[in-house]
RNA sequence: GGGAGCAUAGCUCAGCUGGGAGAGCAUCUGCCUUACAAGCAGAGGGUCAUAGGUUCGAGCCCUAUUGUUCCCACCA
């Protein structure tokens, strides 16, 4: 043999070199070939702030183990990575490291940092890179492409000329979210809501010409600066009078309107609202509706604006402290009351957000989202598991128009040009931009786009588009996006729409859709409170397999997940059995081995397993095709552990030991089943199968590229199996008899089987040698040995002389207790057999399986009964 | 306020279209049996949250309740 197992598994050994070998042999490389089906799995575009999280190893091996299936079933598979994510933490980041460079984003102006944040984009893409490799991604790296780089940036003009010339973007004076900390706009869907300990202001506004005040409440005074009206809801009797007229604003002295809007409800708190448009969401359209004036009382960065002399450049708490001291002092305050609410918060840096009006660039939603509704009600893309498209759907009928603009300096800019000389705008797909109406050079607007308006382009922009390329028409649509439940607003949506709208076609047809990986406590995992697990240090510890088998097992679709240390430790033994089993049938094959296929000769136990293996197969293709990957691994696991180690390996030893032919042919089974295995298992954990594989094969071949096991009807031995399972509860019963005897393994014993089946049971003595310690065996019609403790099943009695180990008492009471569990058995199956309701209605195939059931146990009965009798005389 | 998930062995979770409750870990008992102690052979342990209903038959389907987690909306 060429090469040769090391004597325990370590797969520190061999997986980076494993890796670097794929790599080599091109195994990667997806090849467009008309003939077969395109199969294609996209991923989310791993962050470049840097470090791969359990979240993406998720992600990476779910989609993994699809791709390697489905090429090994014969398709060909590409995954094309993406490294964008032009968020507004890249950007803190990339100005943080060149702040610490010395460098500060206005001296090296727009150009040079983008110079500056793209090659530490390219150095942190490349570390995921790596990272996604140390897991076993199958991806093909050749493809790599950068979202961000000139190709991504024309697809991203080309698509928002064409929206701004259907009408489908607009630029507008908005209120909108921001985030006094990043400097920008975000959207709707990047505000996080907190609840928050607060409290509740009471105020008193007098109303003009009168000794009266108008009490309400508010939880931000400092917003009271802007405020251009008090709202009551016009059937609230208690303030119809007061409507049309006007009250004067404490500490501003504005004389400010009393308005009527449904809005306001009566029944919370005074029934009076005062109305900030420039700060309130639904301030602003109360301030639409009735015409009010929109006063921004705050800077970019949340201070109070030098219109406002006496508090000009605090900040808004500060203000707030400042303005409430204040009203106390002008007798404004009534009282403050302790209040909890939610307050809007930046998800990238947590900062309460400041609701603002300002100028900004939307996309028009409605045209959108109705068909993208639509396709998935057709079915054109379904999700899985299927509750999701509820999620999808609900957002998408509640869609709000999508603000698009950020002002970072990181990120692809919006191709809007201005004339500062006569006010036109120019959208177009060019650099630059002459004023058509007064020939002067125009200036590109400086804002930036949100980073989900190009990654909602990534199906088909990474493919080339617009131009119509080979890979476009060949790998859109793609067949299955992986990705996590927190994503469907931000990406999945977005997506499917930017996909329809600009391919005319959905950009997958499948979204399988997984859970979050927590900590064992079941919490997110987070940097603040440290609870994070670094997928490289599992990786380290227990290897890529190990961590990759864990991530695909024990769990079901859409379900979070808890990372355990105990389950990557138990997919690591389990590593560790297939590496000792293969181990074994290495040390025992000849030097001139030569696997030609099963041979012809099978003995009832090789057919067992083989029947075996042939249902295996077939089970785990279906269990992938319906994307039951959890399930598929654990029947590989089972069979692997239970079957083929602990049971047929153990059969074959004795044959091994014989020679000859029965060793020849045992050989050639186990080496049939391990490579079937390994097959099998490929996909889950890469690594191990493919170094086992290689040196099972004199490295003539690669596991990678071999084609995936699936049922084969030819090899059909169900007979075979189900006599040779006799043989299995008779071993199963005789050790369990032994045990409860404790009578060691080292004490042996004669058997003496009593059976209908003689032959069967005489032609696998040497198991029950071998995996029963027997010394013996002798099998019969009938037997009377007295003196020795009963196993019985229901195909055969087996007596166990032991003489004066043998407690007959003790012997009885035990087999009483077995009578009454099988009395049990038959008790229920002949309720269920007489009752005719069942029989009316019960399907024929079950009504035989339970009579065959019950006609087991009742021979098992017999048996156990002429036991007991024997012992009684 | 709207919606979704979860509730099964001591722990973490499986349980496919309804057909006698499963795994891993932990516990207990024996074993260093020449692939494997990261192992082998056995054992114990569950009113499948509660209450109704549908059905010949319910962990699974329906209704209600309780607990729990999450998402969306957000009343100043």
């Amino acid at each position: 043999m060429a090469k040769e197992l090391a004597k325990s598994y370590n797969p520190k050994d061999f997986e980076d070199r494993i890796y670097k070998e794929w790599n080599e042999k091109g195994c990667f490389r997806a090849e467009v070939d008309a003939k077969k089906t395109p199969y294609t799995i996209v991923i989310p575009p791993p962050n470049i702030t840097g470090q791969l999280h359990m979240g993406h190893a998720l992600d990476e091996t779910l989609q993994d183990i699809l791709i390697r299936w489905k090429r090994m079933s014969g398709y060909s598979a590409l995954w094309l990575p993406g490294t964008d994510h032009a968020s507004i933490a890249t950007e803190a980041k990339i100005v943080e490291k060149m702040r610490q460079e010395g460098v500060t984003k206005e001296e090296i102006g727009r150009d040079g940092f983008m110079k500056r944040a793209w090659e530490w984009k390219k150095q942190y893409g490349g570390r995921i890179v790596e990272q996604l490799k140390k897991l076993g991604s199958s991806c093909d790296w050749s493809r790599e492409r950068f979202t961000m780089d000139e190709g991504c940036n024309k697809a991203v003009r080309e698509v928002f000329v064409k929206y701004y010339n259907k009408g489908l973007i607009y630029r507008g004076e908005r209120i909108i979210n921001w985030c006094p900390h990043c400097l920008t706009s975000i959207s709707d869907a990047e505000v996080n809501y907190e609840e928050q300990a607060g409290h509740f202001w009471h105020l008193r506004y007098k109303i003009k010409d009168t000794d009266e005040y108008l009490e309400l409440a508010t939880t931000r005074p400092e917003t009271l600066l802007g405020d251009t009206a008090v709202a009551v809801n016009p059937n609230d009797e208690r303030y119809k009078d007061l409507v049309g007229k006007t009250v004067i604003l404490p500490l501003v002295h504005r004389e400010i309107p009393i308005v009527a809007d449904d809005y306001v409800e009566m029944d919370f708190g005074t029934g009076v609202v005062k109305i900030t448009p420039a700060h309130d969401p639904n301030d602003f359209e109360v301030g639409l509706r009735h015409n009010l004036p929109v006063i921004n009382v705050m800077t970019d960065d949340a201070k109070i604006t030098d219109d406002y002399p006496e508090y000009a450049g605090m900040d808004r708490y500060e203000a707030r402290k400042a303005i409430v001291e204040d009203l106390e002092k002008e007798g404004a305050l009534v009282r403050i009351e302790e209040y909890s609410h939610n307050v809007g918060t930046c998800y990238r840096c947590g900062t309460t957000v400041e609701p603002r009006v300002s100028k900004q660039w939307f996309v028009k939603m409605k045209p959108l989202a109705e068909p993208a509704i639509k396709a998935v009600k057709e079915g054109k893309t379904k999700f899985v598991p299927e509750r999701f498209d509820k999620i999808y759907y609900h957002w998408l009928e509640n869609i709000k128009d999508w603000c698009i603009s950020r002002q970072l300096w990181w990120g692809h800019r919006i191709p809007a040009f201005y004339c500062d000389e006569c006010g036109e705008t120019v959208v177009t797909k060019e650099n630059s931009a002459v004023c058509p109406k007064c020939g002067k050079p125009m200036r590109q607007d400086p804002d930036t786009l949100d980073t989900w308006f190009s990654s909602a382009l990534w199906p088909f922009s990474t493919l080339g588009w617009p131009e119509n390329t080979e890979d476009l028409k060949y790998f859109y649509p793609t067949d299955t996006l992986v990705t996590g439940y927190d994503i469907i607003f931000f990406w999945v949506v977005r997506m499917m729409f930017s996909g329809i709208e600009n391919m005319g076609e959905v950009p997958f047809k499948t979204v399988l859709i997984h859970g979050l990986v927590r900590d064992s406590q079941g919490r997110k995992m987070s940097k603040s409170l440290g609870n994070g697990i670094d997928p490289l240090e599992v990786i380290d510890e227990y290897g890529a397999d190990a961590l990759r088998f864990m991530l695909a097992t024990g769990n079901s679709p859409g379900n979070d997940m808890r990372y355990i240390d105990e389950k990557v430790k138990s997919a690591r033994n389990f590593a560790n059995k297939l590496w000792n089993a293969s181990r074994f049938i290495m040390m025992n094959l000849p030097d001139d081995f030569e696997f030609t296929g099963l041979p012809e000769n099978l003995s009832m136990e090789d057919k067992w397993l083989v029947n075996k293996f042939n249902k295996l197969a077939k089970e785990v293709n279906e269990n992938l095709e319906k994307f039951e990957l959890g399930v598929a691994s654990t029947k590989i696991y089972d069979f692997i552990w239970d079957i083929y180690c602990d049971w047929y390996i153990e059969l074959t030893k004795p044959r091994i030991q014989a020679g000859g032919d029965t060793m020849k042919s045992a050989q050639a089974v186990l080496v049939w089943a391990m490579q079937g295995m390994l097959k099998l298992l490929h996909p889950f954990m890469p690594f191990i199968t493919e170094e086992i594989w290689q040196v099972l094969n004199n490295g003539k071949s690669m596991i990678m590229l071999e084609s995936y096991p699936v049922y084969n009807a030819d090899i059909n031995y169900d007979s075979e199996e189900k006599d040779f399972e006799k043989i299995i509860s008779a071993i199963k019963a005789v050790r369990n008899t032994r045990t409860e005897m404790n009578v060691p393994p080292s004490v042996k014993a004669k058997l003496f089987i009593e059976t209908k089946d003689s032959e069967l049971f005489k032609s696998c003595t040497v198991f029950f040698e071998k995996l029963a310690s027997a010394s013996a065996v002798e099998t019969g019609e009938k037997f009377d040995i007295p003196d020795s403790a009963n196993a019985v099943t229901d195909s055969a009695r087996i007596f166990i002389p032991m003489d004066e180990l043998v407690d007959k008492d003790k012997e009885i009471a035990r087999l009483e207790k077995e009578k009454a569990k099988v009395q049990k058995d038959i008790d229920f199956l002949s309720g269920k057999l007489n009752n005719q309701g069942f029989i009316a209605k019960a399907p024929e195939k079950l009504i035989e399986a339970e009579k065959a059931k019950l006609a087991k146990a009742e021979e098992k009965m017999t048996k156990i009964m002429q036991s007991i009798e024997a012992f009684r005389k």
